[in-house]
DNA sequence: AATGAAAGCTCTTAGAC
DNA sequence: GTCTAAGAGCTTTCATT
């Protein structure tokens, strides 16, 4: 399910929580002392906006890309699922006991569910998608390429 | 664009590796030290690891999750772009410059783009859509919850 | 590949503006 | 909310197995 209720009222971030984030966003593990030089504060005093910025919840978490290539994930497919009528709640859990569906969104619309699944080739999408084509239509797309890889958003 | 070509050959992770990246991917700023202490090695050897999963590729960044909702994004939607008859390149110029997208993926089928929308409200969508419409057809579902947030695939 | 010890940095705490 | 200063803690190097 959704992780939690959104916070009361938006954060408002200044200039240096800006270039913070984005700082942040390019390399996670730089030190305090790196990050404060960038945004032109003192150590003590960057630490305390980083700590500041989780406990708000405008950080999340502080994690690692992985490139699904290197593992031997040669193709990325999003697979829109329709659940048959009755199967919804069944329906989601087989995806979310499947590790390849590495996201999953729950929708507005005739598609319920919208899936990004790594596969190790065409044979396993086939093997994949046959655990839920039991309980749902399925239209798939194959990733040709991703003009933009997730990005922060305007952080205005 | 694609960001790179994929690795010759896929990475092989032993479960010492497997367990370096869950520990990463669930706390990226956490000191080597501790890192070492959870996978039961010394600190120099976990520093080596963690460099040499970097130099594979299998780390492509260390970088921080972002709530959009803390930030005043209440709204995700998921666009369907398919662009009207020669200007495929255009939309892609479109969406690549509205930050508002932060994500977008081609891929075979009939809808060329699918992207991802963090927005302020619902008439925002209608704002930024605008911009889209002249030069394709979309198709826009809201995210009404995430059964899978962004995880990592197995590391098998 | 991995380890332990030591040098060198980095982080945090404390106290002041 | 920010700073400097100093002690605590961390990372890295290197010799060793």
């Amino acid at each position: 399910m959704t992780k939690r209720l959104a916070a009361a009222a938006p954060a408002t971030l200044d200039e240096t929580d800006r270039a913070l984030l984005a700082a942040l966003a390019a390399d996670a593990r730089q030190p305090v002392s790196e990050l404060a030089r960038r945004v032109g504060l003192s150590a003590p005093s960057t630490a305390e906006r980083v700590r500041r910025l989780e406990a708000q919840g405008v950080i999340e978490r502080f994690t690692v890309q992985i490139d699904p290539r290197a593992l031997g994930f040669t193709l990325q497919a999003i697979v829109r699922v329709k659940p048959l009528p009755g199967q919804l709640h069944l329906v989601e859990d087989v995806i979310r006991r499947i590790p390849e569906f590495v996201e999953c969104d729950k929708v507005t619309g005739d598609d319920c569910f919208i899936c990004r699944l790594y596969l190790h080739s065409i044979e396993q999408l086939d093997e994949i998608l046959s655990k839920v084509t039991e309980r749902a239509e399925t239209s798939t797309a194959i990733v040709k390429s991703t003009p933009v890889a997730r990005r922060l958003p305007p952080l205005g």
